[in-house]
DNA sequence: TTGTGAACGTA
DNA sequence: CGTACGTTCACAAT
């Protein structure tokens, strides 16, 4: 609101300032780790939160052009036609823009045919006329025309984006000797290079002002054109054309139909938790405080914002046998919340469409509710595993799961970190889940009870399955969520590990590692810390004068690849002492971990993070147990402290052997792979003697390197410099390889192109099983990020299928051992290999369950080949 | 105290 | 200039 009480409407020019913005900022401060350019969106934000802030606009828009493409184009091809395309580099960040005005509740507008800035001539007629005072902020001239007592122009000075002039009618006077109805006028006779639009020659402003000065008009001077003498006279009769035409074209459109007038624009508060997220995926971080400052938040209007389309239900509070008669009496799914307390159920509360009900969590409460816990009738949880883990405890056997929204949430987008019911209430809601304020002691506001936060999960589920395509539901249901109560029983079990050899060992690297410490000090006469890259670069590249290597964010790599080239071309004792002390200490940590995570029952008892990755894959967590070392003969000791625990008779691991590669021969159908994999021969022997033409017997070991390595790298988009790096061969060479390989295996190569190609059109990548994950940067002007995408989707199916696969043997095997009656236990999942615990007299029965399971958990056209190994512990057991 | 980047372990 | 993860440490910013 200004002095005279008046409203105010800003409107902007997001096309124009972003551009300038786009050149006046420097790309290499301005782009994120995956490539993005970000500089014209953080300049562009940076101006438009400054301008806020001092204007306080009580309305607000912001206005981009959609193409080259208008209604002056139309009439006149040329227009615009010298400049050049404006950068992809520039296009790209556009949309993002765009989303970043969106998350801050700012209307974004554009027109097919029309330029940004006729939408602001529009708004600010129309806002003039309807008695607000108007701010118009563009970088283009021909928008001075706007300016009246009413309409102020800010206009960025050549000095910088940062700084905006304003154009008032007396300031335009000034500036031009004219009222700004008359500048397009001006502009018509002089002409506008920057538009393509040639004007008279030889006259200029000062000609231009005089001429128009003194007949009044622009019309009255054409008609008088043969009343101007001298050359200037002349070559205006040859041009009025031209001027006719430029005052055509330069005329801003101030009847653009628009779907919202300016009353529409009211400043609303800015969506917090959406510009977190983007800023966060842009690498702003000075920009957020600024924003949040410039504009009011969601928090500042709770009442507004967070007032629910529809009020929670009041749960009623229960008595045990109430509740079970409750939940009696209402068929159909039911949501259902049990809230945990040191691992152990502690309220429990259920809901339907209408009405809710709780209870603190009791033994009668158990006993009560457990038949109908155990039973088939359809449940909704919310992140359901820690809850079953919880019931478990119980001695409560959950059954007839049918929908958990966080796992929904996550197949339809794997790429967004989950964060919980809130966010999925606020995307597919648009409400605000209540939530009590953690900072304080006494908050103000309650939380939503476990029977409301059922309920809103009930709701959210419907919006969900509503969003969820046939094939990602048939995901959810036939693998996601009976693989849920495998990963809670495996987590319930944990694995037995021995802390007695860890710490003897972990003992013997720590004086290793100091010994290994003092003749790497020795070797450059100081101590410094041999973790600290900072520190190594400057032992490395200043004291011992060794050639500089690759380039990192912040100096110069000093990693293991990097140190043994370097002992290579230079060879220095103390690099060698630095990668042994680096290994010691780094399976000392791992040690240090396991150790520190072991239960009292002598067990470690990891967590699956089942939503934690974006291709269907499982991750492991607090301690991971999917990296443990394999590589090296040390690492072997700490996969013998993995024991089979008391009461059971071995330990078993059982892996899928190439599974990546079969899926390569499934999905692109090439006969010779699937011969490969058919003929029982090695499969990288067989491989290797078609590439090199030669028989299976005569392919040497370099030769199987190179084609396994070759093989491997196909499924991750390898390229000839990729794979001349990892085999330390020339590039030449590496395309020969890659050529022979494709000339034998061409399906391979037409499968993946094709699969990428797909994916461009889809949008979305698909595994067998119909498990989807979207690729939204293969259509991206970035080459950086386009290529990122490109590779991470030629990957996708094949690293998902795998998972797939790998998740339905899992449960199948977990279904089977508890059907039949088994005491046997899976124990860890490490992507393509369990681990699995036996009971005394097991062995046999499991082992058969083991290969059945994982050998028909899908239906390839190449089998899925099991090798399974026996022992006191994981190292024997895996060999 | 918190966040980031380098390095490195696995499939 | 090879995909997918999690953990640790040092370091800088707070």
């Amino acid at each position: 609101m200004t002095d005279s009480g008046k409203p105010t409407l800003l409107v902007v020019d997001g096309h124009s300032l972003a551009y300038r913005a786009f050149f006046a900022l420097p790309v290499d401060n301005f782009s994120t780790k995956d490539g993005q350019h970000t500089n014209g969106i953080y300049g562009f934000l940076s101006m438009f939160v400054n301008l806020v802030k001092a204007e306080k606009p009580t309305h607000l828009a912001v206005a981009f052009d959609t193409s080259r493409h208008s209604f002056r184009t139309d009439e006149y091809p040329e227009y615009k036609a010298n400049r050049s395309e404006s950068p992809a580099e520039f296009k790209g960040q556009i949309p993002l823009l765009q989303d970043c005005l969106a998350a801050m509740n700012v209307q974004v507008l554009t027109k097919e045919g029309v330029e940004a800035d006729d939408i602001l001539a529009t708004l600010a007629t129309e806002g003039a006329a309807e008695g607000f005072d108007v701010l118009v902020c563009s970088g283009d001239r021909d928008t001075i025309q706007l300016v009246t007592e009413d309409v102020t122009l800010l206009y960025p000075s050549v000095q910088g984006v940062s700084q905006l002039k304003r154009y008032t009618p007396d300031s335009v006077v000034e500036k031009y000797g004219l009222p700004p109805a008359n500048y397009p006028d001006i502009a018509a006779l002089v002409g506008e290079t920057s538009d393509n639009l040639p004007g008279v020659p030889k006259v200029g402003e000062k000609t231009a002002v005089k001429w128009i000065t003194q007949w009044g008009s622009l019309d009255a001077l054409l008609e008088n054109a043969d009343k101007i003498t001298g050359v200037v006279g002349g070559n205006l009769r040859a041009h009025l054309d031209d001027v006719r035409r430029n005052r055509a074209l330069n005329a801003l459109l101030r009847d653009v139909e628009l779907p919202v007038e300016p009353a529409d624009l009211e400043v609303r508060p800015i969506d917090a938790q959406a510009v977190r997220d983007i800023f966060a995926r842009l690498e702003f971080r000075t920009l957020l405080p600024r924003v949040f400052e410039a504009m009011a938040t969601d928090a500042d209007d709770m009442a507004a914002a967070s007032a629910p389309a529809v009020a929670a239900p009041v749960p009623a509070e229960l008595a045990a046998d109430d509740l079970a008669t409750w939940v009696a009496e209402r068929p159909g799914e039911i949501a259902l919340t049990v809230t945990v307390e040191g691992g152990r159920p502690s309220r429990v509360g259920v809901a339907v469409a209408d009405a809710a009900a709780e209870a603190t969590w009791t033994d009668e409460v158990a006993a009560a509710l457990g038949p109908w816990l155990a039973g088939q009738s359809p449940k909704i949880l919310t992140d359901a595993k820690p809850q079953v883990k919880a019931l478990r405890r119980a001695g409560i056997r959950l059954g007839g799961l049918a929908f958990d929204p966080i796992l929904a949430g996550w197949l339809l987008r794997p790429s967004f970190p989950d964060k919980g019911l809130g966010d999925l209430v606020d995307r597919y809601l648009d409400e605000k889940l209540p939530e009590a304020d953690p900072t304080q002691l006494v908050p103000e506001t309650e939380g939503a009870t476990p029977a409301q936060l059922a309920w809103y999960a009930l709701r959210v589920t419907g919006e969900i399955r509503a969003e969820m395509p046939d094939s990602v539901a048939s995901v959810l249901e036939g693998i996601e969520l009976p693989t849920l109560d495998t990963l809670a029983d495996m987590e319930l079990a944990g694995v037995a590990i021995s802390h007695e050899k860890l710490s003897a060992f972990s003992a013997e690297l720590a004086t290793r590692s100091d010994d290994i410490a003092q003749r790497a000090f020795a070797e450059i006469d100081r101590e410094v810390n041999l973790g600290s890259p900072k520190q190594l670069q400057e032992v490395l590249f200043e004291q011992l004068q060794l050639p500089k290597t690759r380039k990192t964010k912040t100096g110069y790599s000093t990693d293991a690849a990097v140190l043994a080239d370097l002992q290579d071309s230079n060879p220095h004792p103390f690099l060698d002492l630095l990668l042994q002390h680096r290994e010691a200490t780094k399976l000392r940590q791992i040690i240090e971990s396991l150790d520190v995570s072991l239960g009292e029952d002598g067990r470690t008892h990891t967590t699956y993070l089942q939503t934690g990755s974006q291709t269907g894959r499982l991750s492991s967590t607090d301690p991971n147990l999917q990296n443990i070392p394999i590589r090296n003969e040390e690492s072997h000791r700490i996969r013998a402290a993995f024991e089979v625990g008391d009461g059971y008779e071995t330990l078993l691991t059982a892996d899928y052997s190439q599974i990546e590669m079969r899926i390569m021969a499934h999905l692109s159908g090439d006969s010779g792979l699937i011969e490969a994999f058919n003929s029982g021969e090695d499969l990288h022997r067989f491989v290797g003697a078609r590439v090199f033409g030669v028989d299976p017997s005569e392919v040497t070991p370099a030769m199987r390197t190179k084609v396994k390595a070759m093989s491997y790298g196909l499924v991750y988009g390898l390229s000839a410099f990729g794979l001349s790096k990892q085999l330390r061969i020339d590039q030449s060479e590496a395309k020969q390889l890659m050529s022979e390989y494709f000339a034998r295996f061409g399906a391979v190569r037409d499968y993946l192109r094709e699969s990428v190609q797909r994916a461009r059109i889809d949008g979305y990548t698909e595994t067998i099983f119909g498990r989807r994950r979207p690729f939204p940067d293969l259509g991206s002007p970035n080459r950086v990020l386009r290529e990122n995408a490109e590779r991470a989707a030629l990957n996708a199916p094949i690293q998902g299928s795998a998972a797939d696969i790998m998740k339905i043997a899992l449960f199948h095997i977990h279904d089977q051992l508890v059907e039949d009656g088994l005491r046997s236990r899976v124990l860890l999942q490490i992507h393509d290999e369990l681990v699995v615990e036996v009971a005394p007299g097991e062995t046999a029965a499991v082992e058969d369950i083991i290969r059945e399971r994982m050998g028909d958990a899908a239906e390839l056209t190449v089998p899925l080949d099991v090798h399974i190994g026996r022992g006191p512990n994981w190292d024997v057991a895996g060999h």
